[in-house]
Parts: C-alpha cells; structure tokens; sequence
DNA sequence: ATCCCCTGCTAAAACCATTTAGCAAATGCC
DNA sequence: GGCATTTGCTAAATGGTTTTAGCAGGGGAT
C-alpha cells in the first residue's frame, strides 16, 4: 500500500541515464560536460516522479544537511525571544535551510547536550542566542564549524550580532532634546554611583554610554538618576512615584519599556498629562509600549533583523566581527511637540 | 589535524568484536544473544573513544531521525507561540529528540514547502501549531506519519491539544460570583446580535459558551455585552469608556488581557478603583497582566502544558482525540475580597 | 556416533546520494 | 591518416549504521 520513496536511480533509469548523470544534473555542477538533452530529460524525469533527495543519504556524504541550529537560553522570555527565532527561521527559508531551535534554561549541561545533539545532526552552523546579553559560556566545538553569537558574545567565537545600543543611546537623547526640554530630566535604571561594582552586560553598558555621550554633548544634564536593579514595571512606578514626593519632571528617560509602564502608572495616578506636564521616551519596543496611551516612544531592539543577520553570517561564512544592527525609532505620542510650547 | 569522527566499527575495532556485535548492543537490542562480558567491552570502547553515533546514517537506514517538525503559521504572535514551543521544546528534549521549527505565516505554499522539508529530513513526527486556534489547513502527508495539531483542529488529523476553553469560561464566572456581586456585570469582547453569522474560532465559542452556561447556571445575566472585533487594548478602552458614560459596573469579565488592559485605563481616567469600585476578572494570563495595578486575575492559558502534550501524543503514538488542558485560574488583585462588602 | 539445537558471534547487504576515475566516441590539428 | 584532446557519459567506491542470513562450536538427546 506504501508508496516507496522515489529515488535518485528512479529518476536516472526513468531519464535513460546513469544516477551519476542524474545526480551531477540535478545538484547543477557548473563543471559538467552533460548535453542539454540529458539536462532535460533529467529534469522531466525528476519532475514526473516528483522525486525529492534523501536528505539523510546526501548528508551521509557530503556532511552537509542544510540545517542550523539556534541554541538559545531562553525561549520563553518571550518579550525577547521571538522576534529572533523569527528573524533566523525566515532567512533560513530563504536559503532552503532548516532551523533546529534547542534551549538550555543557561546550564551548561544542557548547553552541551544541546550542541552534541546538533553536531550529530551534522548541521551546517550553530547560534548560540542569549537573551540576557552578557559574555555566554559555549562548549568547546570540536569541528570547526561556523558559529555565531547572537545578543551576546564569546571570546572563543568572534562573530556576533548585536544591536546598536550606543548609537541607540544617543537616538534617545536626541528625540528628547527635540522637544526643547532642556531641565528636569529624569533618569530611570541606572545610577553610576548605587552600582558601583555590577556589571549589568555589555549591551546595556553600551546603551548607556551613548545616552551619557550624547547628554554630555548637548550640554544636558539629569536632575536625578534612580537605579533599580530589576527593570520591572513595578519599580518603574515606585521609583517614579518617590521621585515626585520631591520634583516634578519635565522628561523621563526609561531605560525600558517596563520601567516606562511603571511610570505611566505612577504619572496617572499623580493626574500628571503625558505629554502635556511630562514627555518619556524609552528602549525595546516591547508589545506593551503600543498598548499605552498615549503610544510610547521608544527606541526598539531590531529582533527580527538580528536574527536574520545571523544566519546571513553563516551563510557568508564570515567568521568573525561584530555586526552592530541599527535600533529604530519608534515614534508614537509621548513625547511633546517642540512647537506646542514655545 | 581535523579529528575525524569516530565510527562504530572504530568501537568495535577496539572492543575486539564486529560492528554488527557493537551496533547490537549499543543500541539495547534485547533479543541479541551476546555474552555480558561483550556488552561490558563494547560500552567502555563507546565510553572511551566518545564514540557518537553518526544521525544521518542511521537515519538513511532506519527512516528515524529522532526530531520532530513543529510548524507554525505565527511564531512572531508572542504572547501565543513562544510558551507552546517552550513545552514542546523541553518535552522533545526529554524523549532525546530535536524539534525543527517552521513557519508559514498561515500561507498555503510556504505550509507546503515546511511540511517538504520535514518529510525530507525523516521527521518522525509532525506538529501543526496554530497561533489563532481554528480550522487549519494541513498540506496532504504522504507518509503515515504521526501528526497532532496544536491549538488548532483539522478534519484530516483527530489528534489535537486545545486549551480547556469551556471550563475555562466556567472558571472565570465562577471566580466573579465569589465575589457576591449579582448585578451590573459587563462582558467586555462578545455580544451575540452584533455577531450573528461571523465566526471567531473554535476555542473563542467554547470560552464563550461555557461563560454563558455557568452564568444561566446561577442565574445571573450581564447587563451589558459590549462587542469588537479585535481584542485590543483600545478596543477595550473604548468600549469602557463608552459604557461609563451611562452606566457604572460593579464588575467587568474580560474575553482576554489585552481588552482588560484597555479597561483599566478608562476605569483609571474615570477615578474608578480596582477592586473597590469594579472588580475585573480576563484570559490568557497574558504576560502584562502581572504588570497591572492590581495585578489582573485571568484565567491563563496553559501554552507549556499544550506543547509539552503534543510532543507525548508524538511520542505515544496516540492517533487521535482531542487533549483538553486545564487552564489555571491567576489570582491577582483584581477581584473585590467577598467579605469586603457585606 | 549421529543428529539437532542452542549460544555467541560475524559477513555482507541494504539504505541513497555524491564523487572519483575512467571509457568510448567524436573532434581538432598537422 | 595518425595522434592528442575534448565531449558525453558511466561503473564503482564511499559514507556509517542496521539488519538479515548464517557460521562455528559446544552440549544434550537418542
């Protein structure tokens, strides 16, 4: 009843030609000496049969399987997680490949199993993805195998993918100081001098020395900085509603898109307009910044393109370098118009 | 310089026995009639050479390949995807297999081409996760390949894992009923003469009719059924907002988060307290439901579980029927306490 | 002693595609 | 016409595992 697989030597006696003819023919060798007649036959063959190579044998050989592996800590952050799986599947499609997607929860146990389980399969590449960006541990990979960093990076594999934070930095600061606001700026997550010592990662270092850059360079200065350590939307709205016991800010800049909600909430409740009385702006372009009102502002991590990125550079076989991906700008309505006050 | 793999005829060379003798015993064949002293030297050559067994040549033999296919048409919806392929990831894990991930964007050629490449890699089994739970289209499977759909229910395919939806909208009445409160109830998302002849998806009816029968079941009957198409926040912000205008709810049930989410904001803007004034009860237990102030109670959907259970329906073979998974019941702070009001 | 069965193991085929080495015929060159 | 080269194709080896068929030797029954 089972309708066996077709096979390269179907195709091949079906064609009057031998499977060496068929197989040159169909995985086109650009070197080969056959007619155009047999070209034709060859494909009309395959065509008619609807023949589909065994993948498994032709890994067998060539030990190529038109696979990558993405091996990441978490999936289910899901805030971050997603928009990179659907960057790297895509480009994957696009290059005939396949994605295997492996998670680790960051133990190094599982990490290995994970990259044991992926070499056996012979795939062509692995990413490794970190959500929380910061130097990742990687088994040693025995072949040498192309592999890249994704949000995070590793002294033994120099290729990485990583978003723009610095010059995001530096977009933030600019889209406020497009409204004019000169004084009372708030700073919300970090404050140098409660985190002497901790090293929050890379990314964030870097995000923050373009927001300190480009501050410095307009000549503007934070009337407060509040540090929290944890950047939920809880903290977000303590830290916020501390703050206006004392002062009352012009502009608040979020480190991300939950603090920003914290503080929206600590704003309504002070019957403080946004942006009429206060202006935000913030990092991440998480799902929620669309959802409050008005639209947050905010500077978004280009998931997506990252994840395509990555699979670019296996394909490219670049080895090394860091691929710094532009941040967008998200413009929605909290920040103040420069003309609506003069 | 290159190490080459080790093979199995390499172990059996150094146990001193055939590779037929070490392929016998390394796999746990259990009929085999090799002599302990044999299986002892066999697994101490694996265990010294790290011997690992080479996939796609098993593969090429045995049309198993350990992995799975789980395709998708949104990995991007998050708040949908990313726990079911977290649970499925974690389940395939267990059972030592690996999950290719695809996506098609719900469009028939590229379903086609995901359900092709899984075949040609030997998948041994097939997953159809649907981010909007209704009837999916599934490319005709030559083979008689296990094939459970996710979320999702399909004619051809019985095998299905779905959320418990109607015991779910029972739940969340039950949940508002503790309240005590009997009158002024709203159902934000639904209203039956504003819908006639459309249709959401199967889970959305079932959530709908098991609210509706614990409802009649106590007796009580909303005051107003509020409808839109798309469950978003501004939807629900509207909508609320409206109703406001002539009406004050004593207690609101959400047909998910996001529409909750929108209440909140009107209920804010109108100086209503949550609980005090209005006790709130929703689904999904999207992720901003904890960020809410009060924490949003909702009855959540259970996406782990889901996909843990598809890939155990994989494993056990089991053909069809239809998996119903309890959804959790949330609690925040979103509901009045009963013997806050006498 | 003969026959049969059981134990413990192995040779070789099979899975399917790729690739190396090479063969026969046709063509080019002087 | 004689020789070298090119053209157009194929036989056979290869990759690593599983599995079928079967071999050699020992022991028990007759």
């Amino acid at each position: 009843m089972q309708k066996k697989r077709v096979t390269l030597a179907d195709v091949a006696r079906l064609a009057g030609l031998s499977s060496t003819a068929a197989s040159m023919i169909l995985t086109g060798k650009p070197d080969t000496r056959l007619s155009a007649d047999a070209h034709a036959k060859v494909h009309a063959a395959a065509a008619s049969l609807g023949y589909r190579p065994n993948v498994a044998a032709r890994a067998l050989r060539t030990d190529k399987s038109r696979s990558f592996a993405l091996i990441s800590d978490y999936v289910a952050t899901t805030r971050f997680a997603s928009g990179l799986i659907r960057g790297a599947l895509a480009a994957a499609e696009e290059a005939k490949h396949v994605m295997l997607v492996l998670e680790t929860g960051g133990e190094p146990a599982r990490e290995l199993q994970a990259v044991e389980a992926a070499l056996d399969r012979q795939v062509d590449g692995l990413i490794f993805a970190a959500m929380r960006a910061r130097e990742v541990f990687v088994p040693n990979i025995s072949a040498n195998l192309p592999v890249v960093m994704l949000n995070g990076t590793s002294a033994r594999f120099p290729a990485a993918v990583l978003p723009d934070e610095y010059e995001g930095g530096r977009t933030a600061v600019r889209l406020l100081a497009s409204t004019g606001i000169t004084s009372s700026i708030v700073l919300l997550g970090h404050n140098p001098d409660d985190e002497k010592g901790l090293f929050r990662s890379e990314s964030i270092a870097r995000r923050i020395a373009g927001i300190r850059d480009e501050m410095a360079a307009r000549g503007l200065a934070f009337d407060a900085e509040l540090s929290c350590w944890n950047w939920e939307p809880t903290h977000g709205y303590d830290l916020t509603k501390a703050y206006l016991a004392h002062g009352k800010p012009q502009a608040i800049l979020c480190l991300n898109d939950r603090l920003a909600f914290g503080a929206y909430q600590a704003l309504g409740e002070a019957r403080l307009d946004i942006p009429g009385d206060v202006s935000l702006v913030s990092f991440d372009n998480d799902e929620l910044a669309s959802y409050l009102r008005p639209g947050l502002t905010t500077i978004g991590l280009p998931h997506e393109a990252m994840g395509r990125r990555a699979v670019e550079m296996l394909l490219g076989r670049q080895k090394a370098g860091e691929a710094l991906i532009v941040m967008p700008s998200v413009i929605r309505g909290s920040l103040r118009m420069p003309d609506a006050t003069p």
